[in-house]
DNA sequence: AGCATAAGCGGACCATGGTCCAGTTACCGA
DNA sequence: TCGGTAACTGGACCATGGTCCGCTTATGCT
């Protein structure tokens, strides 16, 4: 099974990585500092030390560039996924890994809403390389655990309540806490594979 | 109970009466004739006639006018709802009319997904005036079918499959058809308040 | 009818995401 | 070391969503 990863080319000239590693910690800053909101992409290439049109050849728009700041914890996430300890990792039954998949998703969401927001305006964050790993992965626990039910569809259903604009509907207009959400999908999830 | 609706302001001046209805149906036939995402605002109002200032004025951003385009059938859904002949009104079960909700809407987007995406985009879809009719709606309709469950996030993750970017993803990306999706949102209800 | 006033109007203006291309430079093979 | 080349760079440029404010006009009162 062929996984797709973020990873850089296979080879990459000296000067353009520096330019990528300056642009990521310029926005990294700036998104700390004054809210991604309030970043745009000049200040962005302004900080880094670099034109435009470098910051835009890198990364292609916004959201790619805001998904790729969280590069790292995505990384991690799907390491715990294929090789962590259980529930997370491999070794629990299905149920129990899906609810610490939602959990480990929502931990994640409190922590990056905004970034998270900001690469779904677009539209490019459902279709993502790292969406694509977490369907993929949610697809086979769903089989496993119910091999009657339709699982493509059942995934979407499990992944709207992980999308960043839901997300922060609940937590700050409708002012659910994190803990309530935690329940209400490990509920959901009970819900549907009981 | 005070359902919100989207009327117009009690008096409105004859020129503004105009130029409201001028602009929408400018917006309307350029977004049937190429596609609302080919449709600049500035488009909008030179074929309205009308001042770019008078456009953002009457409906505050893109969003919103892509919202009030709508108007008319979102109107009769919510008169269907409040008093059509059941399944969707009153007088069937609960699971019953949450389920022939989730179809009406799944046929809704069907009609105006690109309509609906634009105006998901800015964020303010989430927490529209039609918005909140339809989570009110489910939220009663949830509470009398399941008095013990947390109905307020319950709400939420049967909204999340009828949102316009899931249904979008599942329809073009996925490639699911339309009876899937309605046969899939049938047993996602069935599995939740089962 | 005439006036006062608040509402409405429109286009100049701004900010920003994104494109383009002429010039530059790192890399590789000889 | 050196030349060819493909990739990279950066800032001028464009399109478009959205704001602002001085001017116009409908409306209601006398």
């Amino acid at each position: 099974m062929d996984l797709p990863v973020i990873g850089e080319q296979p080879s990459e000239r000296a000067d353009a990585a520096l330019n990528r590693t300056r642009i990521l910690s310029a926005a990294k800053k700036l998104f700390a500092e004054r809210g991604i909101s309030c970043t745009s992409m000049d200040a962005i290439a302004a900080e880094a030390g670099v034109g435009k049109g470098t910051l835009f050849r890198r990364f292609g728009d916004r959201a790619t560039l805001a998904l790729a700041v969280l590069d790292d914890s995505e990384r991690e996430l799907q390491d715990d996924l294929l090789r962590g300890p259980p529930p997370l990792g491999p070794g629990a039954p299905p149920c129990e890994r899906i609810i610490a998949f939602g959990e480990a998703m929502l931990d994640a969401l409190e922590l990056n809403s905004e970034i998270l927001v900001e690469a779904e305006r677009r539209g490019g964050l459902i279709d993502s390389a790292p969406r694509r790993v977490h369907r993929l992965h949610l697809r086979n626990l769903l089989a496993e655990a119910d091999p009657e039910g339709d699982s493509d569809y059942l995934v979407d259903v499990l992944l709207g309540p992980l999308s960043p604009s839901i997300f922060i509907f609940e937590r700050e207009i409708a002012e659910m806490d994190l803990g309530r959400l935690k329940d209400g999908y490990a509920d959901l999830v009970d819900r549907v594979l009981r």
